[in-house]
DNA sequence: TCGAAAAATGAACTATGTTCAGATTCGGGT
DNA sequence: ACCCGAATCTGAACATAGTTCATTTTTCGA
């Protein structure tokens, strides 16, 4: 009978809800969010209509699902191309390496911050948890560039960080058709985080 | 008969189209984006569902129209904060006078990053260029704080800086429940304008 | 083997943007 | 004042969505 709830399993249920990710996440990687049909979505993942139903509240929830797994392979990328290096340098690679995915996936990518649940309704808990592990990735680089600073005052400010990056790419890359070409985009990328990072420098000064 | 395109004019057909951007703009300004129904624009606008199309070619063309209007209230909220304060100080105003605005109103500023046209079709030049006018207005504090950067430079570079302030902004208010805490996002964009006008100053004094 | 519970099905329902054939209104010429 | 053609408006009908649910099919323990 019921299994638990957060267990993974293997049975029918949980084969299907694998089967409807993966043809949504090919559906999101192709042609955006805008592309994702019920109708089509049963047909790839070989199910009735109805039953994308039975595994998943609504299409909200299978979409949630499709962009922790975005979030999931952005962290990887992210954590390959770190490696070591340190302080500004690890920001200018990180900073490069989200651009990076964003262009390698970019239907995907925007579909993390495209898709909006109903008013009023609230991500569940293990979507924020996700979503916040990226700004984690920044505390190691900026408690270099600030030493001394708190760990509550150092992760908001990594937030900040990641948001100010964020935007530069999330409006760099829009407007397909007079888009800012792509070595501008790069430079301009490239001299934000070298400015951001001369002032964190100051400012570090500053407390001393 | 056939009066010129471009002209304002008061016809039927122009009050017509005045009569729905204002209900437009009601409707998005309370509920946002997803609260827009062509049923429910055209009883707010007291014509019948078809004649919608008889002003516009679709929806889209319409929330065009009502971002222009959004964005020329930002505008104007961008000038009367700016006075003549100088260099940091400006990118000061400007950047909380962005925030007090996306506050205020911020179904119709989401609107105007949310709304995406379909794949393919390229918004209108008028669009493009009322979009641009606003990173027109950093050109003045960024070329005190950069001196003997190019125009074109310069032009860039306020696009980025106006993209990174957007994203702290936009991602700041996201997640209606667990949203940043207002004062501190109000602190995070302080300080990141600060690192950034001390990291032009770096920037600017090694050209020397 | 049987029968009840679980799962799957897809027609039907609801909601939405858009179209278009017909009705209505308008304006100029007589 | 009247007529008629052009412009405009109308809303029923259509197309496409997500979602529901009565019915059918499958599963599996007794």
């Amino acid at each position: 009978m019921n299994e638990k709830l957060t267990e993974a399993g293997t049975d029918r249920r949980t084969q299907l809800r694998e089967r409807l990710i993966e043809a949504a996440q090919e559906t999101i990687a192709a042609q955006g969010l805008a592309g994702l049909k019920a109708r089509d979505l049963a047909v790839a993942a070989g199910c009735a209509l109805g039953a994308i139903y039975t595994a998943f509240d609504d299409l909200d929830e299978l979409i949630l699902r499709v962009n922790a797994r975005t979030l999931a392979r952005l962290e990887i990328a992210l954590d390959r191309a770190l490696g070591d290096a340190e302080a500004e340098q690890a920001l200018q690679t990180m900073a490069r390496t989200y651009l990076n995915f964003a262009r390698a996936e970019e239907p995907s990518w925007r579909t993390l911050f495209e898709h909006r649940l109903p008013q009023g309704v609230a991500p569940p808990q293990w979507y924020v948890e996700a979503r916040n592990r990226l700004f984690n990735r920044l505390d190691a680089p900026l408690s270099q560039l600030l030493p001394g600073t708190g760990h509550v005052a150092r992760a908001a400010f990594a937030r900040t960080l990641f948001s100010a990056v964020h935007g530069v790419i999330a409006l760099g890359l829009e407007e397909k058709i007079a888009e800012t070409p792509p070595k501008l985009l790069d430079e301009q990328l490239e001299k934000l985080v070298r400015i951001l990072a001369d002032g964190l420098m100051m400012e570090s000064a500053r407390l001393i």
